[in-house]
DNA sequence: GAACAGTCAGACAAGTTTGTCCGCATTGTT
DNA sequence: AACAATGCGGACAAACTTGTCTGACTGTTC
């Protein structure tokens, strides 16, 4: 039967993301997700070997998420500039979605200096998406700033994951704001 | 006998310190603490009510050290523009000497969504002590980008903590000068 | 000389952690 | 009808968690 296969491990996975990014990896237990998901403990460890892999899960869910919301967020906006504008505006709104849960991947490595590599691996893996997302854009503006397209992209990329973290201190969107107002003299 | 006393304190502290640092807070453990210290585990109970104090304790530490050092690396500028400037190439020096584990608050924070209000507390002081910096610094300059002096004070803070934490990412302090280069057109 | 602060080693409590395993039920496929 | 895949509940293991407590030993201070 398809449909409990993909509801168990779809219910166990959203869960989760849920429990990961509201309380932390680390603060997590298997013991919560399997109860808060209605699933058996066995069923979790049927799918997953570890909860390392079960973060990888989590880390892959979370890129989706944002991405799915990015897309929807941009559609009909061609200028570049006003792209990257956007782009922040929507993590703005993703922000207070999630009740200033700040980067799934940046936290996750905050938690773990060093520890798992396959997660380790993952949250780099999505970084770089998004630093991909903002060198295309940049290639597509007409540069006027003095720096190099890579290195402006990077810049963006700085303020991007800046302000999310700090927002997620302050639990308030201020920061991506402020991220914006930089945007504004840079592009 | 004062200099037993502070010497075991102090040597609970330093060992929390390294560790915390090094592995994260929740995955230290007190009693790796006590025996890396090499004291008793009542001396550190003895000290500190709780390991929430202790970290508490840790953050302040945190805060000293890289006061100190910053302090040291600015002696002799005067220049505010090249105070700002100075002050990330401090934190460049910082990150390689501290294996790239990026900044206690933000991991903290990062580990702890809302646990605990005490180091929550702790945590936001210290980083509302940077923003203050940044904010005295600004205001000395002659302000020629448009923005108010607020507001460019916290687009630097932004790209402090983005930079340090990309850092901590990578592994690399090429987010640092990717900061530096940004501020060089801001300011 | 008595009280006291500080430190030690380590046992102990009570709970949590990840992960394994067992027996049994349900399901779709062969 | 047999079988493999998937699910369930829950016991269990082995280790680890924070924190408490006991009892003994220092050196200082009153």
């Amino acid at each position: 039967m398809i449909i409990t296969e993909t509801t168990v491990r779809e219910q166990i996975v959203a869960t989760a993301d849920r429990l990961f990014y509201a309380q932390g990896y680390n603060l997590t237990g298997i013991n919560q997700i399997v109860e808060e998901a209605g699933v058996a403990k066995a069923s979790l460890y049927y799918h997953f070997p570890s909860k390392e892999d079960l973060c990888v899960a989590y880390l892959q869910r979370r890129a989706e998420k944002w991405s799915a919301k990015l897309q929807k967020f941009l559609t009909g906006t061609n200028d570049p500039r006003e792209c990257i504008i956007k782009c922040f505006e929507c993590r703005s709104e993703y922000l207070i979605e999630n009740n200033y849960s700040g980067c799934s991947y940046i936290r996750i490595i905050a938690e773990m200096p060093q520890r798992s590599k396959k997660i380790n691996q993952r949250a780099i893996l999505n970084k770089e998406g998004q630093r991909r997302f903002f060198i295309e854009k940049v290639k597509e503006l007409k540069n006027t700033s003095g720096i190099s397209t890579v290195d402006l992209a990077n810049i963006i990329f700085l303020l991007f994951d800046g302000s999310t973290m700090q927002s997620q201190v302050y639990r308030d969107i201020a920061p991506v704001k402020n991220a914006i107002k930089a945007l504004k003299v840079l592009i």
